[in-house]
DNA sequence: CTAATACTTAAGTAGGTGCTTAAGCGTTAT
DNA sequence: ATAACGCTTAAGCACCTACTTAAGTATTAG
């Protein structure tokens, strides 16, 4: 019998997490760039994508559940709209952890300024 | 028989996809949140993981293979490091469609305040 | 009314993802 | 040399994802 592993931590949250995996499909970020341009119906999000209606609306589901895309309903048609908040918080974790490494660098940089005139791999003084 | 659907158009081409699929996994994002900490070996990147080495070598080509990750072999350990450009990379297609966003927004504002005296939505005077 | 539109839900499937264990390989320590 | 270390590869399995088709539900048009 096997062992069943676990859905795993999740650095950042559960949220971050949703984001990045709604983000991580071609078809999805398709649907988030045209939502840039102004809010869409179901159709009209399905319409360049060449696969069948379930298909968008099962991804739009995913950006739903992962904050990126609300939609209302009004009459039969549904329409669609990005919510900037969300995109934010996946830019911010990507931020965050680009000047955590930028910081890093300072360190070293510190560092190897205190240690005087050793040399280092790279380039020479 | 089934049809089989194509790997579907990216939006931004096809690094980007690798780049959102590599940061969907909350395993490698621990990883590259480790690595913006300064460089580390496989076992350093493997020990908080509770998970098998193998795993982890898995997670490292796909955080290579995404260009967010370069790794060096000296003697019998591989030592990581993160790549920066490929984190601006993503934060950029985010950012871009942020301001499109924003920028769909203004002109929305404009038309709306050339359109009369009524100068924003929501709330009635 | 009926018919068309715009989704919506349900059920099923090929292929991909994220793990596992076991065995192998080059490097360093004793 | 022998053994330990650090990874690496290979094979296999459970679960998940991204689709499909078919049928169903409101809503609007004629």
């Amino acid at each position: 019998m096997l062992k069943r592993y676990e859905p795993a931590p999740a650095p950042g949250g559960a949220e971050i997490d949703l984001l990045f995996q709604a983000l991580a499909d071609p078809s999805r970020r398709a649907m988030v760039d045209r939502l840039t341009r102004g809010p869409a119906s179901v159709s009209e999000l399905a319409a360049p994508l060449s696969m069948s209606m379930p298909a968008v609306v099962q991804h739009l589901h995913v950006l739903q559940d992962s904050g990126l895309v609300r939609s209302e309903k009004v009459g039969r048609v549904r329409t669609c709209s990005i919510q900037p908040a969300a995109l934010r918080s996946a830019e911010q974790w990507i931020a965050d952890r680009r000047t955590a490494w930028e910081q890093s660098l300072d360190r070293l940089g510190e560092y190897l300024a205190g240690q005087s005139d050793k040399p280092e791999q790279g380039s020479t003084p």
